[in-house]
DNA sequence: AGAAAATATGGAAACGGTTCCACATTTTCT
DNA sequence: AGAAAATGTGGAACCGTTTCCATATTTTCT
């Protein structure tokens, strides 16, 4: 392993101050001619300057930290991509941690990453605790929360009770007899509680009031089998599930049992995923802009930085992705 | 901002040298009563040492580079959560960099990793090409490819001859009339070349020589107008895709032409996608075992790092998961 | 009991950069 | 032309750690 050449070797062999290299990295002083020097010892030896050396001395890292509840969500790869995307653009790096849905791996990746010294870190948020409010206020770096409206701090929210008010209002104009919400935990306030409210309001605006709410987590499996058991109990003929690999699931168990969709039973989803499209029928979902979410967050996040005032919280809008799963 | 303290300020406030503290920290000689003090400061005021501090002055950083295509692939996100999981299990943090396919990303991604420190780098690999042997031993640090089988590198691969062989002789046996391979650009070596090749010695073991290769990419759309395509030219009753997610855009096209899976065509992917199973008729699938391949991956980078001697490349297992998509 | 080994500790020198400062050179202004 | 301002440069200090070394102190051995 050839050893790595430092500031200091570009320095000597180029025949001027470490400084001066330096400033050639920096956009400072350094006269045309001593910079052809240095770009032509640079080139030669392929040098790049140690990051973590820099970000020693120097004030920003230029690292914000990304932290992700899993990697394996359409929607959370769409935000990561494009939170990349943007900071990359912008100048900056990401690192990226997966915890997993582990609540004490994501505070355990906090301190890790202000350990590293990043100048802001992005939540994709799920469940936000106290604890969670706590660090955040004692790391004392920017820090902004994706998909949970955090009190007091500043977060990039998507717009779920009007995204539910809409799926609900579209289901209650299929006049359902007896409609089946799944939902999730309200720890989960955005998913479990605010879209949860919209879709009941959605319905109640179309006169139905014959509607079940029942509980899942976001894992296709569990959800199923929520499912299938509520099924056992009623007769539904409309499913509105909070996500779309909700739907699926729900999807999956109607196939299983010959329920026809829509003429025996409709059913609608969230998230936009590339395959709810793809099925037969295709399933109407409401599709958030995440991109935008991204953007959004790394805009946010470098503006904080900036020392900018940041308004407490913004929220991103969505659209109807019209299947044929909904009874007309 | 609450400033940061400082393996000084700690010194001071347990009344020890900062040489002491450190020692606390990485298991050097430090008497229980002086242990138990500065453990006492630490956790009053939840100090942690500074990592890029740490790993300017020690060789190692504790930090392995992982570089992936896409976060967007159900097989990309499996292998990286093991990654991580297995990373973090051994004491190492990951910092995960997407390139969404751009070589020049990938490239600059592992530059920017080095600059960084990295112990090691992980690479979810598609398409190797010489540039990329030459930065990696221009960089000199360990360097696993997953995915690719690299000569003179260090890489995991998937079994894909063998996978591809079964598939074809899955088909085979279904006795076709004319199959259609749909394949990918051979600069993909293990999916394009090995996959491929494995496929037609599969159905050539069964007596079938009747089939056609085309080419698409990985994307959905651009692998349904192939298809579409091609259906237009010909009839064909069974269809091989590399991938899963081609054998979506397979099935789409399938069903919006009416043609029934599999009485009409035969359907078989690559993936273990968990939609494929979802999907009626479920589809037949190869699973390889990417939990595994992390899993491997990390256990190969560390063993190099400590300096152990590495085996060229390993491979990983697979298994056929049988869908409702294969005549009989 | 005395020597050798093991345990404990703090000071100082790295690590590879940035930045402050003092000073030299060039350009611009009146 | 001379002063002021802008440009250019190198040395030294510093960022927050680890590690080497010198030096105590304690334990173990013969």
């Amino acid at each position: 392993m050839k050893k790595k050449l430092t500031i200091n070797d570009i320095a000597k062999l180029s025949g001027v101050g470490k400084s001066t290299v330096s400033r050639y990295f920096n956009e400072g002083y350094v006269k045309e001619e001593t910079r052809e020097k240095i770009r032509k010892v640079i080139e030669a030896y392929d040098y790049r300057p140690n990051q973590f050396a820099a970000s020693l001395k120097a004030k920003e890292s230029k690292l914000i930290g990304v932290i992700a509840p899993c990697f394996d969500s359409t929607i959370t790869s769409r935000i990561l991509m494009n939170i990349d995307e943007k900071l990359i653009s912008e100048g900056y790096r990401s690192i990226v941690v997966n915890t997993n849905h582990s609540i004490e791996r994501e505070l355990a990746s906090i301190n890790r990453l202000w350990q590293m010294n990043v100048d802001g870190i992005i939540l994709l948020a799920t469940k936000v605790t106290q604890e969670h409010r706590e660090m955040v206020n004692k790391i004392g770096i920017p820090f902004v929360f994706v998909g949970q409206d955090v009190d007091g701090h500043v977060s990039i929210i998507n717009d779920d009770y009007n995204a539910g008010y809409d799926a609900g209002t579209i289901i209650g104009q299929s006049a359902p007899q007896n409609v089946l919400i799944v939902s999730v935990n309200i720890d989960d306030v955005a998913i479990g509680k605010y879209r949860k409210e919209g879709i009941i309001a959605g319905l109640k605006s179309q006169g139905v009031s014959n509607y079940e709410v029942i509980e899942s987590d976001f894992s296709f499996d569990k959800t199923r089998d929520v499912i299938a058991y509520q099924l056992n109990q009623e007769k539904y003929d409309a499913i509105i599930c909070s996500t779309d690999r909700m739907a699926m699931a729900a999807f999956n168990e109607l196939n299983r049992r010959n329920k026809k969709i829509p003429s025996d039973v409709s059913l609608i989803g969230f998230g936009g995923y590339d395959i709810s499209a793809l099925l037969t029928p295709s399933i109407t979902t409401f599709r958030f802009e995440s991109e935008y979410a991204g953007e959004l967050a790394v805009e946010t996040i470098i503006n904080m930085i900036k020392g900018g005032a940041a308004k407490p919280s913004q929220v991103i809008g969505y659209k109807c992705i019209i299947g044929e799963s909904v009874k007309k």
